[in-house]
RNA sequence: GUGCGCUUAGCUCAGCUGGAUAGAGCGUUUGGCUACGGACCAAAAGGUCGGGGGUUCGAAUCCUCUAGCGCACGCCA
């Protein structure tokens, strides 16, 4: 479907043409002034110079144009040269109703699909999740899903970090405390255990301990390193224990993100590309992108116009060591391979922005991707804590996300226990699926790029610009149309009528709006504006249902068409929180 | 030093890619409860859009200079 606003446009447009001028001049925007009119053109004064002319005058006579109009109600001349619109109220119906029928309320999908692949997450393997892993995994998630209601094809992978130091670490410290087990004995030739020697809470605790030791003990940290260097090189046992590792881990990740709601595809890792380096590293030496560079083999990604100094692209270390640049460039030709996408997009802290910029055109110059291959990095701000400064346990550690969330579900149990009177399982439940959409919608109303504030009572409140006050205008809705089923039931063919007020004509025209941004959430890769949209469609719901008697209206076919017309702010508002990545309970 | 980003109401943030009187929320003040869910609605006060200059009929938005803050600048990820 086309977006309302194109639509409109096009009666503009084509006065302007039949005048004479530019049928470009008659773009039509939302109005500046809703207390004059609904929408707006402008273009009378962009051509007053090109056709030398007083504003006013083009206007005039393009309004003179559009008195017979099946689109516009009101098509005003003002001065200085605004064109003041008003739709008019059947045209808008018209358009809801088509709306109301088409898959994707209104959204037109792409003739062929983007294979898109979003890496996002990236949580290091036996280290637990702490509050750095939120927004990358909230964004993330959004990108992934707005990109998947847009139509296109889009794989979500974690991408995980599982091949450093801490594997070392781990195994050098259980090699201490059980120095027994069979994954040590280096003429063991037989299956090894299914179980893990160890449990998830003791591989907790066995990292920092480790992690510890080798600050302050350097022999401790040359037997983590040449355990790392033994893995690395496919001992058989390292293999072994860093497989039960692995396990133990990805089950208690899948467990916590699934807390969070998110979800991904691809659990790959840095492990799975290790086989593709010598080949990779051979390959850019042999054609010319790689050389020796102060020990270092890198890859110049300097380019002509470049304001800046951008420094070469490491491919191994001087000690001929792979690192981070060797692993992402080896995971860009491994997706190539595998699944061809058309788009990389990488959401990472914004610090990064420089290293990706490296990496992207190093592959680029390698010809690792195509031409097409789009390759964009989303890089997000900080979290802040209250002071402005980054969020802090209130010892000044980093925090762990299971004791964020726990707080949080925490406090909203706590409102919701408050308002009812009462706990219970359910509310329960209820608490954490508010709390979700609490922490979420304050994380995404947020431009993704910048700095933001953590502020727990403001995201956990109900009233404002927050989660739950979106998730209260669903719940509202929902319990009016249950009541209505109650009182007899919904009409089946219910079908959007024309407004017959102020507010409800300012609702449907914020409805009408939806199509248009989705769109630009995507294009963008912008979810702050899925979140302006529904913030704005629940105060025109809310002020619209605030003077009109829905259940108590005694003409049926009003009552129908109203009935016709929260079922559409509704089913708006999950398609929204839900490439949010959050849901709706059924009461609050 | 170089580059990038940010600076909008007391606080937290928008601002539809150049338009009219710069908008929300919180907080403050005030009004509306026989509640289809008041977790709501209505209203008031609150701004030289960091500062200067420029382009333009018109600038928070584009250019330039400048200040403050943050970040990044070859072998960390």
């Amino acid at each position: 479907m086309k977006r309302f606003l194109d639509l409109i446009s096009e009666e503009i447009k084509a006065a302007f043409e039949t005048s004479g001028y530019d049928r470009e001049l008659g773009k039509v925007t939302l109005s500046n002034r809703p207390d004059l009119c609904e929408y707006q053109c402008n273009g009378a004064m962009a051509g007053a110079k090109l056709y030398k002319k007083a504003p006013i005058m083009i206007a005039q006579e393009v309004a003179n144009r559009c008195g017979e109009s099946k689109v516009f109600s009101e098509v005003m001349a003002v001065a200085p040269g605004f064109l003041n619109l008003k739709v008019k109220e059947s045209f808008v119906a018209e358009y809801l109703c088509q709306m109301a029928k088409s898959l994707k309320f209104g959204l037109d999908m792409p003739q062929t699909p983007s294979k898109i692949i979003v890496d996002y997450g990236g949580p290091n393997v036996a280290k637990p999740l702490h509050v750095g892993h939120l927004r990358p995994a909230i964004i993330g998630e959004s990108i992934k899903r707005i990109a998947k209601y847009a139509g296109h094809d889009v794989i979500g992978d974690i991408h995980m970090g599982d091949w450093g130091l801490q594997m070392g670490l781990i195994i050098t410290e259980l090699n201490k405390r059980q120095p027994g087990l069979v994954y040590f004995d280096e003429n063991f030739e037989g299956e090894y255990p299914k179980e893990p020697p160890f449990t998830l809470s003791e591989l907790e605790e066995i990292y920092p301990t480790a992690s510890a030791k080798s600050k302050e003990d350097a022999a401790y940290k040359a037997l983590a390193m040449e355990a790392t260097f033994k893995l690395q090189s496919g001992v058989r046992g390292y293999r072994a224990l860093w497989r039960h590792i692995m396990d133990v881990s990805i089950a208690d990740l899948k467990r916590n993100y699934n807390h969070l709601d998110v979800e991904f595809d691809l659990w790959k890792g840095e492990s799975d590309v290790q086989d593709l380096i010598p080949g990779m590293v051979d390959y850019l030496k042999k054609e010319g992108y790689a050389y020796i560079s102060e020990g270092a083999l890198v890859v110049d990604v300097k380019e002509e116009t470049d304001t800046k100094e951008i420094p070469p692209c490491i491919i191994l270390k001087s000690d001929g060591a792979s690192l981070y640049n060797t692993t992402d460039l080896a995971t860009i030709m491994d997706r190539m391979e595998k699944y061809h996408p058309d788009k990389m997009i990488y959401v990472t802290d914004k610090r990064q922005d420089l290293y990706f910029e490296q990496i992207f055109r190093c592959a680029r110059k390698a010809k690792l991707v195509e031409e097409e291959t789009e390759l964009l990095h989303i890089g997000f701000g900080t979290m802040n804590g209250k002071d402005g400064k980054p969020f802090k346990t209130r010892e000044g550690g980093v925090m762990r996300l299971e004791m964020l969330m726990q707080e949080i579900n925490d406090e909203m149990a706590r409102k919701i226990e408050e308002g009812r009177g009462e706990m219970d399982e359910e509310a329960k439940e209820t608490a954490k699926t508010v709390a979700l959409s609490a922490i979420k919608y304050g994380d995404l109303s947020n431009q993704a790029s910048k700095d933001y504030i953590f502020d727990i009572d403001k995201f956990t409140s109900f009233e404002g610009d927050t989660g739950p006050y979106i998730l209260y205008t669903i719940v509202r809705i929902k319990s009016i149309l249950n009541k209505v089923k109650e009182q007899g039931g919904l009409p089946k063919e219910a079908a959007i009528q024309e407004a017959g007020s102020v507010s409800e004509k300012a609702l449907m025209l914020q409805l009408a709006g939806f199509n248009a941004m989705m769109e630009a959430a995507y294009q963008e890769t912008a979810p702050h504006k899925v979140c302006a949209y529904i913030y704005d469609l629940a105060n025109a719901f809310n002020r619209f249902y605030h003077e009109t008697k829905i259940v108590s209206e005694e003409d049926q076919n009003k009552k129908a068409g109203w009935i016709a017309l929260l079922m559409l702010v509704r089913d708006l508002l999950e398609i929204c929180i839900n490439v949010l990545g959050f849901s709706a309970p059924e009461r609050m």
